[in-house]
DNA sequence: CGTGACCCTCCAGTCGCGTTGAAGGTGTTC
DNA sequence: GAACACCTTCAACGCGACTGGAGGGTCACG
């Protein structure tokens, strides 16, 4: 056995729900700090790390991304409490989720209103193009929601 | 001149709002027909080029996937009319899209509760991570919205 | 001493939907 | 006959957050 007191990225991985490669991931773009090696190279972890990534599991679940993550993570470790920064992220975070479900909203209504009118009136299963496509859209004033998801199977 | 009846790329990418580059690429994927060529080798269209080019756009408002559009096309390019397989792809889109929608209403809510309780308790300004997020998520019950968007500039 | 689980690095691929660029031929106009 | 706009091809890049494989070293157990 080497030099080994600390945690191996595996332990790491059981400990936090995240996987080996995504830890080395998160290392390569600046995430996690480069960690301690042991005599044989492999990487040796603290209880910190461990607190991090679930830190940063949970800011994913509130919606920061990997970049706003980084960024609190360094003020964290630069002695700074973030919080107030985390605060502004977390507003802004809420203003987009709004935007986006009012977006959504809209969209939901339009597609709504517009497979009703199709199932209404039959499709007349004329040349080419599906009708009930073609003819919608100008008067029926589908815009751009980028809905964003494609899983419905 | 060559032998130039049809519309050219350009003429047809003014006449849709689709660039050039992403026509070919549409014919690249197989959802356009690869087009009749003039003696240069120039991409020649007919006016149901347009129609379909205006269907793909169309159909992306409503949320279908270039997947999904080019399987119409190849249903309606068969002689077939495709309106019964868009009602049941618009079905799912629709279903999709409300899940979604409530994915993210739940997401907010839990978001904005979270977001009342830090302002309310003022951060500890501890050790290390931001408290207000390296505390939350085990009892908020934040999940995984996976919130797809990124753009609160 | 062998076997299997673990670790390392580097590199490529995934998904959806395009955009951008280089290198070179064509078509029209002054 | 030169300038300029347009067309062709192929290839790479962009986003965000991973995921997988190749090829090889290390460790613990029996």
């Amino acid at each position: 056995m080497a030099t080994m007191n600390g945690l191996f990225i595996g332990a790491v991985a059981k400990m936090t729900g995240v996987p080996p490669p995504t830890i080395r991931y998160y290392e390569a773009i600046g995430l996690l700090a480069p960690p301690r090696r042991s005599s044989s190279g492999y990487r040796c972890y603290s209880e910190a790390t461990v607190d991090e990534l679930r830190f940063v599991r949970k800011a994913q679940a509130f919606g920061f991304s990997l970049e706003e993550i980084a960024e609190v993570l360094r003020l964290s470790r630069a002695g700074q409490a973030p919080c107030a920064h985390v605060l502004t992220l977390a507003h802004r975070h809420l203003a987009a989720v709004e935007d986006r479900i009012r977006l959504l909203q809209a969209f939901r209504g339009r597609l709504a209103v517009a497979l009703a009118k199709w199932e209404d009136s039959p499709p007349p299963s004329g040349s080419g193009l599906c009708r009930i496509i073609a003819e919608a859209g100008s008067d029926d004033g589908v815009g751009e929601p980028e809905p964003g998801s494609q899983e419905p199977g």
